[in-house]
DNA sequence: TTGACGACTTAGTAGCATAATA
DNA sequence: TATTATGCTACTAAGTCGTCAA
C-alpha cells in the first residue's frame, strides 16, 4: 500500500543522509522505505546534503514501505547493478585524507625528569619518547624485560649525544613526576565542566564530518579509521620479542593517497607532501603507511556499513553456506584418507578433521620476531598430549597451546581411534618443537581445499560451524512461549556457544566478583519483597470474600504487584545466570565476524524480539543488509533453488 | 617451491559515554 | 545530583590468504 504524507526534517530525521546518496532509509519500528521524490528540484540537480540543509523541510516526498521480497531483490538488485569487472573495487573514489596526531606538548617548566638522582632537562623529542614511557609507569608490561630493554634502546636513538653518553641506566631514570602530570592531566580532562565537554564533543563531530566520510561510486561513506595512529610504544601481545619499541610519529611523507583520478585530491598539511597519491581501483583503502615496528602495511578503510565491506560479508557467509552443501562429502573424504599411505595425507587429513571439529585457525608460520602464537597446520609436538584413556573416556587429545593474541587454547578432545593412533604416528621420533604436522602447511592446505570446492580456505569452516551452531542452538533453546527476556537468554547461550567454540575469551571484567554479589544482595531483597506480597494477597483475598467491591479491587491491586515483583525477580535471575556465564567468554567476536546476521535476523522476526536487544546502533548499521534481506523464514542450512 | 609482501579480516581492550542507582 | 555500573566505540595488533618474484 502506498502511504503519501508530507514529511518535514523533524519526522525524517536521518533525511540528510539520503540526499546526494540513496534513495532509501530507515523509518520508525525498523521498516525500510523506498523513496520517490516529487518533483524535487533539489534532488535532481544532485547537489550534496551540506548546502541544501535550509530548504529539506519543503522537500516532498512520497514513501512506500518495501515488502520483505522487494527489499530482498532491491539488495541484490543493487549490487548486480554496479556490478564491476573483475577485482574492480570502485570507479570514483574521493576523500580528504587521514587526520594526523596532534603534536607533542611539551611538559611544563615545573615537571622534571630525575637521571640517578639529578634534575635533568630533556630535549623535545627525548622528553616525548620519556612521556610515553612515563603514561605506562603502572602498566604491567614496564615490569617486563623485553619492554624494557627495547625502550630503552629506541629511546636512547632519538637522544642527543650528550643525553645518550649520560642516561645508561634505565634503573636511575625517574619518571615518576611525570607520571603524576599525565594522571593529574587525565584526571583533569575527566572532571571538565559540561560545557568544556560539549565543546570537545562538537569539535570532534565537526572533525569526524570533515574528514570521517568520503565519496566512492556516488554513495556517502563513513570512513573506518579516518585518525592516523599517534607515535607511542609498541604494545605486542603476549610474550612479543617487540614490545616497548618506539612506534614512531607519521608524517605526511609517508603517506600513499589512493583515490580516483578525476577526484578532488586530499590536501597535505601545509610544508608538507604525500609520499606518493595513486589511483588503484583494485584495493579498498583509502591512505596506506608503513610502520616501522614490524614494517608492515597499515591502511585507512572504510567502515563496516560500507556497501563495500556489506558485499564481502555477505559473500563470506555465502560462500559457508555453500560449504554446508558438501562438508558431508568433505568429511567422508578425510576421514577417508586418515588411512592414506601417503603421510602428507594423513596429516592434512588429521588436522582439516581438527579445523572441522574444533574449529581451528590455519595456522600459519610466523617469524622469530613475533609471540611463539600457533593454529592447526602449525602445531607443535609439545603442544598435544595423547592419553589412551582419560577420566572414562578413550582416545583423549589433550590441546595446549597459545592461539592468536596469545590467548590460550585448552581442550581435552576425545578422537576417532584412527585419528589417536595417526598423531601417535606424527610424533614419533620427534621431540618437543617440532612440528606435529611437518608435510603440511597452510598453503597446501588451503590449495587441497580449493580443489573440493571453489573458494573453500580453512576459515570458512570457522565461519560455518559457528553460523551452523547458532542455528541448531537457537533451534534447541528457543521457546515461542517464553519473554523477551527469557529469549534474549537463550539467544546469549547460543551465542556463547559459538563463542565457546571459536575460543573467544575475555579477560574477567573488573570488578564482576562484586558486582555479582550486589546483584545476589538485590535477589534476596525482591525474595524478601514476594514473600511479604504474598501474606498480603493471602490477606486482601480473606478480606475480600466477605467484603465489599472495594476490598475486591485492593485484592485485585495486591494480585497485580505480586505478579509485578515475581517479573522483576525472574529477570534478575536470568541476568545473574548470563552475567556468570558471560563471565571469561567473549560474546562480540563471534558477532560481529562468525555468525551470519540473516540468523539472528529471521529469529529476531520469528519470535518477534526488537532487533535492537540482539544489535547495538552500530552492528545495525554494519547488518543493515541482512535486516534487509531476511525474512523470518531464512535458514543458514537452506538454500532455495 | 619458497618467502616476502600486500590487502584484507579478526581480535581483545582501554577509555569514554551513558544509564542506573544511591 | 553525584557516584557507580555498564555498554559502546575507537584503537590497533595479529591473524588469513592471495600474488608475485626469485
Amino acid at each position: 500500500m502506498l502511504c503519501k504524507r508530507r514529511f518535514c526534517l523533524k519526522t525524517v530525521p536521518n533525511l540528510l543522509e539520503i540526499l546526494g546518496h540513496t534513495e532509501y532509509f530507515s523509518g520508525n519500528r525498523g521498516v525500510r522505505y523506498k523513496i520517490n521524490y516529487k518533483k524535487s528540484k533539489l534532488i535532481r540537480q544532485n547537489q550534496v546534503a551540506g548546502s541544501l540543509t535550509k530548504s529539506i523541510s519543503r522537500v516532498k516526498v512520497v514513501l512506500k514501505p518495501i515488502t520483505r521480497v522487494s527489499r530482498l531483490a532491491f539488495v541484490k538488485k543493487r549490487w548486480e547493478e554496479e556490478k564491476k569487472e573483475d577485482g574492480v573495487k570502485w570507479k570514483f573514489l574521493e576523500h580528504k585524507g587521514p587526520v594526523f596526531a596532534p603534536p607533542y606538548e611539551p611538559l611544563p617548566k615545573n615537571i622534571k625528569f630525575y637521571y640517578n638522582d639529578e634534575e635533568m632537562k630533556l630535549s623535545h623529542e627525548t622528553e616525548e619518547v620519556a612521556s610515553f614511557y612515563a603514561k605506562m609507569l603502572d602498566h604491567d608490561y614496564t615490569t617486563k624485560d623485553a619492554f624494557n630493554k627495547n625502550f630503552f634502546h629506541d629511546w636512547r636513538e632519538v637522544m642527543t649525544d650528550k643525553e645518550r653518553s649520560k642516561i645508561t641506566d634505565l634503573k636511575k631514570c625517574n619518571f615518576k613526576q611525570m607520571h603524576a602530570y599525565f594522571t593529574d592531566l587525565a584526571e583533569k580532562n575527566r572532571n571538565k565542566t559540561k560545557e568544556e565537554k560539549q565543546m570537545l564533543k562538537e569539535k570532534n563531530e565537526a572533525l569526524l564530518k570533515e574528514y570521517g566520510f568520503c565519496v566512492i561510486d556516488g554513495h556517502k561513506e563513513k570512513i573506518g579509521n579516518f585518525k592516523i595512529e599517534p607515535p607511542g610504544l609498541f604494545r605486542g601481545r603476549g610474550e612479543h620479542p617487540k614490545m616497548g619499541k618506539l612506534k614512531r610519529r607519521v608524517e605526511a611523507e609517508d603517506i600513499i593517497i589512493n583515490c580516483s583520478k578525476d577526484s578532488k585530491i586530499p590536501e597535505p598539511p601545509p610544508g608538507h607532501r604525500w609520499k606518493e597519491v595513486r589511483h588503484d581501483n583494485k584495493v579498498t583503502w583509502l591512505a596506506s603507511w608503513t610502520e616501522n615496528v614490524q614494517n608492515q602495511v597499515k591502511y585507512i578503510m572504510l567502515n563496516p556499513s560500507s556497501k563495500l565491506k556489506g558485499e564481502k560479508d555477505w559473500q563470506k557467509y555465502e560462500t559457508a553456506r555453500k560449504l554446508h552443501q558438501k562438508v558431508d562429502k568433505i568429511r567422508e573424504n578425510y576421514q577417508a584418507d586418515w588411512k592414506s599411505k601417503e603421510m602428507r595425507i594423513r596429516q592434512r587429513a588429521v588436522a582439516l578433521y581438527f579445523i572441522d571439529k574444533l574449529a581451528l585457525r590455519a595456522g600459519n608460520e610466523k617469524d622469530e620476531d613475533q609471540a611463539d602464537t600457533v593454529g592447526c597446520c602449525s602445531l607443535r609436538c609439545e603442544h598435544i598430549e595423547l592419553h589412551e584413556e582419560k577420566d572414562g573416556k578413550d582416545y583423549v587429545v589433550v590441546f595446549d597451546f597459545l592461539g592468536k593474541d596469545s590467548i590460550r587454547y585448552y581442550n581435552e578432545v576425545p578422537v576417532e581411534k584412527r585419528v589417536f593412533k595417526n598423531l601417535q604416528l606424527f610424533m614419533e621420533n620427534k621431540k618437543q618443537g617440532d612440528d606435529l604436522f611437518d608435510r603440511l602447511n597452510t598453503q597446501i592446505m588451503n590449495k587441497h581445499l580449493n580443489d573440493l570446492m571453489e573458494g573453500l580456505t580453512a576459515k570458512v569452516f570457522r565461519t560455518y560451524n559457528a553460523s551452523w551452531t547458532l542455528q541448531q542452538q537457537l533451534d534447541e533453546l528457543t521457546n515461542a512461549d517464553d519473554t523477551v527476556a527469557e529469549k534474549i537468554l537463550s539467544y546469549n547461550r547460543a551465542n556463547r556457544a559459538v563463542a565457546v567454540l571459536c575460543n573467544h575469551q575475555r579477560a574477567v571484567p573488573k570488578g564482576h566478583q562484586k558486582s555479582m554479589e550486589k546483584l545476589k544482595e538485590k535477589i534476596d531483597a525482591k525474595r524478601d519483597q514476594i514473600k511479604d506480597a504474598e501474606r498480603q494477597v493471602k490477606d486482601a483475598q480473606r478480606e475480600a470474600k466477605h467484603g465489599s467491591v472495594k476490598e475486591k479491587v485492593a485484592y485485585d491491586k495486591k494480585k497485580k504487584q505480586l505478579e509485578r515483583l515475581k517479573d522483576q525477580l525472574t529477570k534478575l535471575e536470568i541476568q545473574e545466570t548470563d552475567r556468570d556465564e558471560n563471565k571469561t567468554i567473549a560474546l562480540g567476536t563471534s558477532k560481529l565476524n562468525y555468525l551470519d546476521p540473516r540468523i539472528s535476523v529471521a529469529w529476531c522476526k520469528k519470535y518477534e524480539v526488537p532487533i535492537e536487544k540482539i544489535y547495538n546502533k552500530t552492528q545495525r548499521a554494519k547488518f543493515r543488509w541482512a535486516i534487509d534481506m531476511a525474512g523470518p523464514d531464512y535458514r543458514f542450512d537452506r538454500i532455495k533453488k
